[in-house]
DNA sequence: GTTTTAACGGTTCCATGGTTCCGTTAAGGT
DNA sequence: ACCTTAACGGAACCATGGAACCGTTAAAAC
């Protein structure tokens, strides 16, 4: 007799499960990119992925659980930063990345409803934020070095000079719809180097 | 013979028709409050009501429809600002009442709601913008203030001082999770304040 | 007050998202 | 190579969200 609670997936998670899971987790992404969050249809993935319905809805049950577990899947697959020697330079590299991605056709809309989604679910938000510690501790790398070079005043918070640049990025993105270009992106930057100079990040 | 195109609720918006709207919002936002986004039923919204759920659809027809309507009408009310007489503590003021309404237990769950909303559809998008720019531009005026005073570089931007200060605040409701308290709000005005001696908002 | 008809609201109806059932396939252990 | 059973997948089924229908109420115009 098997204990009951276990999750599908779990036992057996190589060979077909793991092909099934990939295959479903880029259709969810595709899905999400073209028709949003409100337009996910758990059908229309299973189509997507070439899988049967049943299998998608028996493993992730809800739209908000597959996007859960696609946020832990893109969790895994890390971007790495850049180095220029200059925390200006290497925030500005940060904030294009950002609106690179904000505004990318498929990237964009898919960011856009996965946030959308962890506002509904305590699950989706667990791995959204999950997601996005994992990204800004790497590049907190770059304030580290600066710290190190003696550009920012000791005590400085790493995450917190990256969170500042991210901040008005997305801001715009979700809230105002101001526009998100390279102009945004320098300013992005520039305000937060500046108050990193003051210490306003300190402690 | 009528012309077709018109919207209900346009020929005849008095009386009854005003009555059935305010409560169809005010149970929209209860709704919204209650469940989020996606727990949003339009059938659950006319039972609250006290309205039939044919009227509901027939006027509002989508959840997003329904919601870009209630931002219509929350950018009506307008909450007044305070004027200190220093730009950090006016801007301190501003995050603190920021913090008080996303972490409030009815406003933080219903602009969540509504900025999901959003993600989802153009119209609801356009009323959220709308909505935004008014907020900040009654706040503007505590910069355009502190500008007279010589307290901030000439050629500022007041809209962007202003939205420097919500940023972080929102990214940290809809993206890090990280905590909103009284602590979050000093940092968001002091870095905003920062920022802007420093001349990052000019021009 | 009377008339016209916009707007409301109860009931019925239907399409569709999601569940259940059960047979098939293949992962993991021996 | 073989066995057990986890996991998949098609088909049939069902509940539920949203539309259509039509009689009722009351806003606006006179």
């Amino acid at each position: 007799m098997t204990s009951e609670g276990v999750e599908p997936g779990t036992v057996r998670p190589g060979g077909r499960t793991a092909r099934v899971r990939e295959s479903v987790l880029r259709a969810a992404g595709d899905a999400l990119a073209e028709h949003g969050f409100d337009g996910l249809d758990l059908a229309d993935v299973a189509r997507r992925a070439e899988v049967g319905k049943t299998t998608v809805y028996r493993r992730w049950s809800t739209p908000t659980g597959l996007i859960a577990d696609l946020l832990d899947d893109m969790a895994e697959q890390s971007s790495p930063r850049t180095d220029t020697g200059s925390l200006l330079e290497d925030l500005r590299a940060n904030a294009q990345l950002v609106v690179k991605t904000l505004t990318d056709p498929r990237q964009g809309p898919l960011f856009r409803s996965v946030i959308a989604a962890a506002t509904c679910d305590p699950r989706t938000a667990e791995s959204l934020h999950r997601f996005y510690a994992i990204r800004i501790k790497e590049w907190a790398g770059c304030v580290t070095a600066a710290l190190e070079r003696g550009e920012l005043p000791a005590g400085t918070d790493p995450d917190e000079v990256i969170r500042a640049v991210s901040a008005p990025l997305y801001y715009r993105l979700l809230v105002t719809g101001d526009p998100l270009d390279a102009a945004a992106a320098d300013l992005a930057a520039g305000s937060a180097a500046a108050a990193a100079r003051a210490g306003e990040y300190v402690r």
